[in-house]
DNA sequence: GAGTGGTCTAGACCACTCT
DNA sequence: GAGTGGTCTAGACCACTCG
């Protein structure tokens, strides 16, 4: 028993994300059939559909039954787009401009993605009526057949790669630094030379493990923050 | 049955540890102990167990036996400390200077704590030789007695909380804003006026959800950055 | 070998949702 | 009322740690 039943109904679940047999908002079977399926006890598929429920893979609700994760455009999306107001609330971003490219990936992409090829997204974004977010995405191409046709893209990009794609980001690891507005933050928000900004690069990762996208995003931060909660 | 069994476990060890009737690094019972004490299951003391595990309150081993998670000062201190270096490593800061002082609390700090006087740390820290952290911290004077004689503290905190005054941070709510370095960044740290520098406001709470610490702190990021992992 | 946490089962009952 | 997840039990065996 080197590896745990649970571990196997896990991995299966996921697998079924993955290949698109389970769809967006999918119901899965209840514990007890799921287990029967896979030949463990109610417990056992319990535990492993608890423990993905709790990586937002899986939505629980009790007299309903187990469903993907849909994510949402509006509601979702914030788990992963960190601004909020003085207050707390959530501060929704509205598309300004958008250009897509196909380009050849830099050394550092190449690694990252094992793939020589990318689509890039810049993006300007406006919040409260200004514009003060300008965000460079990178994703491979081979994982997103035909998205330079599909611009103007949705606000929330993570929805647009789980619907079209089947692709589902699971975490995102972030690094943060303080920097100056250059002539390039200028051209796209509204913002003086010289403002401070929060720089945030991205690094994206799927649930198999796939680093799916790299995003570097500027933000004039003023009266909004950049919020998070360390446990 | 409104409220869970193992609900009831995991408050009763909650609060053995906030009386001090266990401190950091005590040993608890073994699940069947913990049951039969309570009068529950292994299955549910189990499932207490593990939630105040991943919560980070305990430490479990197979083998050995159920921890109170121990705060040492130069582990688990980088958990509320995101500053990494590029390659992701921990940047250990050292403290230059430190100031505390017993002040009445303002506005703010009152309705945090329902409390009107404070403690103010205020301490200057340097990393790779460079003093590039201004912080100020404000704790309620009656959780902390006799904080102002212990000075200087030691670089992490919260290992002297919970040590010294058995208060263990569970969690901490941050927002971070792009400033610019004022005169009294300069007069601390080694950055010219006008540097870009990323402000955290902290809020800090304990594992009985008390407010028990409020902190501003100003990083100078360059080889630097503030590290965030999004799940 | 004794004691601990980790996994697993088979079955029970409760609480909730929907029709 | 049927079906779902949520809680709980009593007992079993495995894997690890330590004396």
């Amino acid at each position: 028993m080197t590896v745990p039943l649970y571990q196997h109904v896990y991995d299966t679940i996921i697998a079924r994300i993955v290949s698109g047999d389970l769809g967006p908002g999918a119901m899965l079977p209840s514990e007890i059939d799921l287990g029967r399926e896979l030949g463990v006890s109610q417990g056992t598929a319990r535990k492993a559909l608890s423990a993905l429920e709790q990586r937002g893979i899986l939505q629980r609700r009790q007299g309903r039954g187990t469903f993907v994760a849909t994510t949402t455009p509006e509601s979702d999306h914030f788990h992963f787009f960190r601004l909020r107001r003085a207050d707390g609330s959530e501060a929704t971003p509205t598309l300004e401009s958008e250009t897509v490219t196909r380009r050849a990936a830099t050394a550092y992409e190449k690694e990252k993605f094992s793939e020589g090829e990318v689509f890039e997204i810049l993006r300007g974004r406006s919040i409260d009526g200004k514009t003060i977010v300008r965000e460079i995405s990178a994703v491979p191409t081979s994982l997103f057949p035909g998205l330079v046709d599909r611009s103007p893209l949705p606000n929330a990009l993570y929805a647009l790669y789980q619907q079209s794609y089947g692709i589902v980001i699971a975490e995102a690891d972030e690094q943060l630094h303080a920097v100056l507005a250059t002539e390039d933050d200028v051209a796209m928000m509204n913002v003086p030379i010289g403002s401070p900004l929060i720089e945030v690069r991205r690094t994206a990762t799927d649930i198999s493990d796939r680093i799916v996208e790299l995003r570097l995003s500027r933000y004039l931060t003023g009266d909004l923050h950049y919020a998070v909660t360390l446990r």
